[in-house]
DNA sequence: TTTATTTATTAAAGTACTTTAATTTTTTTC
DNA sequence: GAAAAAAATTAAAGTACTTTAATAAATAAA
């Protein structure tokens, strides 16, 4: 089981012994997730928590009228998950889907809970993993409430210039919240001047 | 030293016992912050983070034309501060002032760091709140981005009856990111059907 | 209480962004 | 490698929201 690039994230937050990475992994199971699979579906339970190992996913909402609005991206290093439904063990608010051959470690709530009271340690890691998470969150409510999508999407490309050349035109669209046909125009206004 | 509140708010999600308590309570600080007086300026350090007792504050930006934008509002029972300014003690981003004389408990980064070196339940116990921050936000981007203005703010008033009343349009406004111009016309259609 | 200052309302003109629809390009599938 | 499906581009008309400016109402200051 290769969880290396995982082993490697815990470890730039919190130190390990030997007993306690085996007891982590322990835990853990692999999963591919192929492009267009799900891993979470709106509407039914979020069972783990899910660390990218390679690959590349989308967490997304169907409205009423049946669209898609993209919320959050992901690639290796990050965690993926609809959290509240993950922790209350209710139906998800979000889907999530992999735009890439994706390859996940997971964890159940259960494991995860006894990870917490075998390994307080990871109490910590998570809080430093949410902070970090929050922090990018505030980020970009403040810069959604206050940039032009122009302007939204330069800081895209500048942020995340892997992500702009693996993902669709149509899904950034939605992640910045304009249409596709819009940021169309933007990226010619870009190109010509 | 009345931080009954507080307390109360820490036994939701975790158990101290009295020592524990008292050793907590002797890292807090009461701060009395009158209307219109600054927590945080934008380009100091965030020195503490901040339980609010009573009264309302508001965290925002100044952008380059000197106009503010709302990030985010607090009343009793919530947690305020510039977060990565107090993690890595460098200038803050945002501002938050006082919209009503306000009493905080306020805990030192030194403070805080002890804390969750002497008893690391507060590991938890933070963990615990910034997951339920991180979901509220996500929700929030997930609202910025689908929904009108119109629906932001039918949003707003259901979710913060409260706050509707305390809060000045000017700054309701600027929190849904719209001009107060435009919520005076939504308030108008409301009342006029 | 009066005056000054800030906030809210209204109207009208302007702009950023959407919608629709047709065409081209790229990607997927068999 | 051809056919089908999905994504991107372009143009034109429409709408949600902004800007400006003038007036009224509410709050703060003296």
């Amino acid at each position: 089981m290769d969880c290396e690039l995982l082993i490697q994230h815990i470890s730039r937050h919190i130190q390990l012994d030997k007993n306690e990475e085996a007891y982590f992994l322990s835990l853990i199971q692999l999963k591919t997730i192929r492009k267009k699979e799900f891993l979470v579906k709106q509407g039914e339970i979020c069972k783990t928590e899910n660390f990218l190992l390679s690959g590349c996913m989308r967490t997304f909402t169907l409205n009423e009228q049946g669209e898609e609005q993209v919320v959050q991206f992901g690639i290796e290093d990050w965690w993926m998950g609809d959290l509240y439904s993950f922790l209350t063990q209710t139906p998800a608010s979000y889907s999530i889907d992999a735009l890439e051959d994706t390859v996940i470690a997971q964890i159940t709530k259960e494991h995860l809970d006894n990870l917490y009271l075998q390994v307080p340690k990871f109490e910590r890691f998570f809080r430093l993993i949410l902070q970090n998470a929050f922090i990018a969150q505030q980020d970009r409510i403040h810069q959604n409430l206050s940039l032009t999508a122009e302007q939204r999407y330069e800081e895209f490309i500048r942020k995340y210039p892997q992500l702009e050349q693996r993902i669709t035109q149509k899904h950034i669209a939605s992640y910045l919240g304009i249409t596709p046909v819009f940021l169309s125009m933007l990226r010619r206004k870009r190109v010509n001047g």
